[in-house]
DNA sequence: ATGAAAGCGCTAACAT
DNA sequence: ATGTTAGCGCTTTCAT
């Protein structure tokens, strides 16, 4: 009793493999299969647990009906988040989503889509995890539809959805600047991605824009530790800053840390601000005020976007690069004092 | 410029596909391939940026050189930071890792491990989202290597890891005792999954055994909304507890809102303890008490497993079900009160 | 040391 | 209304 093929189900009906292939595909119809032989395919087909190799289909068809979503790190709750989100909505439009976490190295990443490629994956969304973007164009150049979210590049024909990175580091800046702060530090994450680099950018020319010097930029990653590490060294300096800038909510945690060990009260004697609004923020000792991005409009786009650009593969329609930045919030909590001026 | 294929590199170095194909799979000593061939081989294959097409392979091998890792859902953080762990390790030992969020759904599951099969997967590992598992089975019966980790069945021959659930539940249920807790609320999860069925037990049990009533169960979803619900219902009795036990951190949310919402003080007006220890109970407004769970552990007995069970399919050795319950760990925090007896 | 040929399971162009 | 056949790209047995 070996595995059922439609060869089994043609040797068992007494019908032709092309038959069978055309009533199990619901092209039956169209080529006025009759509805006795229809009965007796799905019959069989029922009976002997038939499923479809979908090796052979996909070899033949060079399709795979599945999409790769490949991201940075799924222990970092912003991406799993949008990983659930994109990833079900795409099966809900009938794709099995391959989901792949690269640890946010750059080579597992470029691996990563190419062994999505010899896949014949029918499209890949990806969340770039540093600097690396040639593996971005080699899907281009086969003509697999590719678009990037949340971090992408400019300089490649890669269409992309994020969150307008610069106007949200540059408005909760300023907004710390109009509550009277003038030392505020910039915890940063992974300095050579550009969702960084834009907020880097936004923190810097709020601050000069009003006048002030940027106080303070370190940090070299997404992660808990760097926020720890950073704060760390940040109390050290002679002149404490008054607020805290952390790129990530992962950024901020780490930073918590550190405020606590060295005794020091939000928003009392430091005022905290961050990115991503993670629900826990909720329900910290002080609940932290957050730019939040729109993530759930950015994975609907990014699936219609990608899934435009597979149909259109069809018809061969051009697309040009698309290029949308969605507007970040600013959620107010209580983790930022006025100062007196 | 079509699609490079051995057959090209064939044409290419006028040598047969045969040739081409051992070089290029490491059996050209094997068969004495000479190097000036070997070198051409290569050397042409790198120049037209061969990869070897996937379908292919897989059509002809019964391999796909993958494994599955089907979890219920991303957007819980015990859930994602597991599949981090499990889908690193495998791609640290050669695998691909197809992830697939089910969003707690079971049909979604049947469907995942079905389309899985379809791919000639070369193992699986599951969460199962409830009760559901002639699935599993039909795996076992495809010969498929699966284990489930988390949550388990015993009635099925599917190997399993996970925490010993009863015994962390029965523990910190048991250590509230001992701060002279007697009105202790369980807010659970998914009332059909073992993991949670298990911990009820715990609970229950652990009252029972110190001669105290149970005293509430409630909860349907290991969600925040969940939590959050049921605190608020629980809080209506006219005899309030004195401390909750939530069934996992994503409760533990939910729960803290509607404390906060009420006015209520932890662990001064009510002790909370938890499951999970997610990395974020350090820095609530106050660090909870929490059940650990070995996730690291898990992760690499389970892929010892699957791989060992992947591995002895070539050798037809036989194996039988391994059931492997790990011992949870209590970290402690500030979040419980001891009472005056 | 190298090649020819069969076949994995499926679809589709081309009969009839 | 149904069937024959070629072929997707690869591995492997059997020749030479």
């Amino acid at each position: 009793m070996e595995n059922t093929t439609i060869k089994t189900i043609a040797v068992h009906t007494g019908l032709s493999l092309t038959t069978v292939s055309r009533v199990l595909n619901g092209t039956a119809k169209q080529y006025r299969v009759s509805t006795r032989t229809q009965e007796k395919v799905l019959e069989a087909a029922r009976k002997l647990q038939y499923t479809p190799n979908q090796a052979a289909v996909n070899l033949r068809l060079k399709r795979s009906f599945s999409i790769g979503l490949v991201v940075p790190s799924l222990s970092n709750p912003f991406f799993s988040n949008i990983a659930s989100i994109v990833s079900s909505a795409f099966r809900a439009r009938g794709f099995s989503v391959i989901l792949i976490d690269c640890e946010e190295k750059e080579e597992a990443e470029v691996e990563a889509t190419q062994s999505l490629a010899a896949r014949n994956i029918d499209g890949i969304i990806v969340i770039p995890s540093g600097r690396t973007k040639t593996h971005l164009e080699l899907l281009l150049r086969k003509k697999i539809p590719v678009i990037s979210i949340d971090r992408y590049f400019d300089d490649i024909a890669v269409s992309y959805v994020a969150t307008h990175h610069y106007e949200g580091a540059y408005n909760i800046t300023e907004y710390l600047i109009r509550c009277g702060h003038q030392r505020i530090a910039c915890l940063q994450g992974n300095p050579f991605v550009v969702s960084n680099m834009l907020r880097v950018d936004g923190y810097t020319n709020a601050m000069r824009t009003n006048g002030l010097p940027v106080f303070y930029v370190a940090g070299n990653s997404f992660t808990a530790e760097s926020g720890y590490v950073e704060t760390k060294l940040l109390l050290q300096k002679a002149e404490r800053p008054t607020a805290i800038l952390a790129l990530s909510d992962t950024i901020l945690l780490g930073a918590l840390k550190a405020l606590a060990e060295e005794g020091l009260n939000i928003p009392g004697d430091v005022s905290v601000v961050t990115f991503d609004n993670s629900s826990y923020l909720d329900f910290l000792s002080c609940t932290v005020t957050s730019v939040a991005q729109p993530v759930t409009d950015i994975a609907n786009i990014a699936i219609k976007l990608l899934t435009d650009k597979i149909a259109s593969k069809t018809t061969g329609a051009k697309h040009q690069q698309e290029k949308i930045l969605l507007k970040p919030t600013i959620i107010h909590r209580r983790s930022v004092a006025v100062l007196p001026r």
